[in-house]
DNA sequence: TATTCATTTACGGATTTCCGTACGGAATTA
DNA sequence: TAATTCCGTACGGAAATCCGTAAATGAATA
């Protein structure tokens, strides 16, 4: 089993759920952080005291409050701790059941289990870490689906930049104006307006509003 | 302290948590159920048994699965415990901020407390039992600005009809027959139009499309 | 350098939204 | 009954979008 695990929560009562389901399970040394900012220095230090952590279980979303935070969510996280520790393994225990933010989990960040908080998620947590000890992937049977998604590879960057623009109010008109200002190219009203047009396609939606509809329900945006 | 209280949350971890806490507290007699239905049978059964739960604490939302289910959220459970037993104290446990879905629990539904999940929730929800016990009213500090919310008193059930079929996808011209089959009045297009750019001012929104996105984000539709 | 192909931009007309104004009817008040 | 206000409708011009076509740019290849 592991021995040290990290646990960035935001909230208490999942973290004293967590820690009472570690402690059960044997893990030695626990520690938790609500803020990413405070996870990130303790796996910081665990380095410099040469007992880095073997697991990293994270939450995605993180609520802001009145403190200011360089990491905001837990794929920046993520990011960051895998940075000083590229080899640490992952397990994101997440309410988040969006099929494009799994699946990139799963694929680009290369996390090691996806566990959905929900009504058997605990003994789920369980079989993930076992399954991690023996270098295996988990992801909860319930978004398993996500995988399979094809329609989201052909969603750019460009195209998410887009949708928060005009979710945010921007017009196509003022679009162009930004996009020239902050370099960002293609950047011709013609273009821009083509691709609301192709993504309209993608998502078989029938107006602009709808698009943005959809795009919120999926998470895109 | 409260002697017998009923629990109604579907995620595992919170329960495991919710159930440490109450017993810390001293609380003797603790049910908890997954499902809302099933929530509302023990409820029952406590009364026939003349021994009723004196609080319930309850979820909003619960996450639906393959079992088919008679109630699907916290509210309908509040109202269906509060036609067998009304006098019963009522505490809503979720991470529900909507300041619409919030002022409506407290002014309408009347409910004892509202505690917001966070980072710091479980000590709010033992003030928060503290409080129900002296007959007072408790409400999450962060959320609690909900209660002077003014705009929200200004949008009609026409207003909620109008935004959500735009996000469906249908335009203000499809509106006006669709209103016109439906017998919904006004109907004009003109009138549709005017209601739309009035909700504009009441949200600040800069474009159609931007007054959906804030909808969808204060949970409207 | 010339050719090809894909990407990006420009343009224009049809449609829709946007927004102000004006008209008609119903309810309210004097 | 006349006057006022409120509510819903009608209309029209300006702006934005929608959508197809054509021109320009640029990269890759011969």
């Amino acid at each position: 089993m592991f021995t040290k695990v990290l646990i960035a929560e935001d909230f208490d009562s999942i973290n004293i759920a967590l820690i009472q389901t570690l402690e059960n399970m044997g893990v030695k040394e626990i520690e938790h952080a609500k803020y990413c900012d405070d996870a990130l220095l303790k796996a910081k230090k665990a380095i410099q005291d040469k007992a880095p952590f073997d697991l990293l279980i994270s939450d995605l979303s993180f609520e802001t409050d009145y403190r200011t935070v360089s990491l905001t969510s837990g794929e920046e996280l993520i990011a960051a701790i895998r940075k000083i520790q590229p080899e640490i393994p992952v397990l994101v225990y997440t309410v988040e059941d969006k099929t494009f933010v799994i699946k990139s989990l799963i694929e680009d960040v290369k996390i090691n289990a996806f566990v959905h908080k929900g009504r058997n998620s605990i003994s789920q947590l369980k079989t993930a870490m076992e399954t991690i000890l023996f270098g295996g992937t988990f992801i909860s049977q319930n978004v398993a689906h996500a995988l399979k998604e094809k329609s989201f590879n052909e969603i750019e960057d460009y195209d998410v930049e887009i949708l928060s623009h005009l979710a945010k109010g921007v017009t196509i008109e003022e679009m162009e104006q930004l996009f020239k200002l902050k370099d960002i190219k293609p950047n011709s009203k013609s273009y821009i307006e083509k691709r609301v047009s192709k993504l309209k396609d993608i998502f078989k939606a029938k107006t602009t509003i709808h698009l943005i509809s959809l795009s919120k329900d999926l998470g895109i945006i």
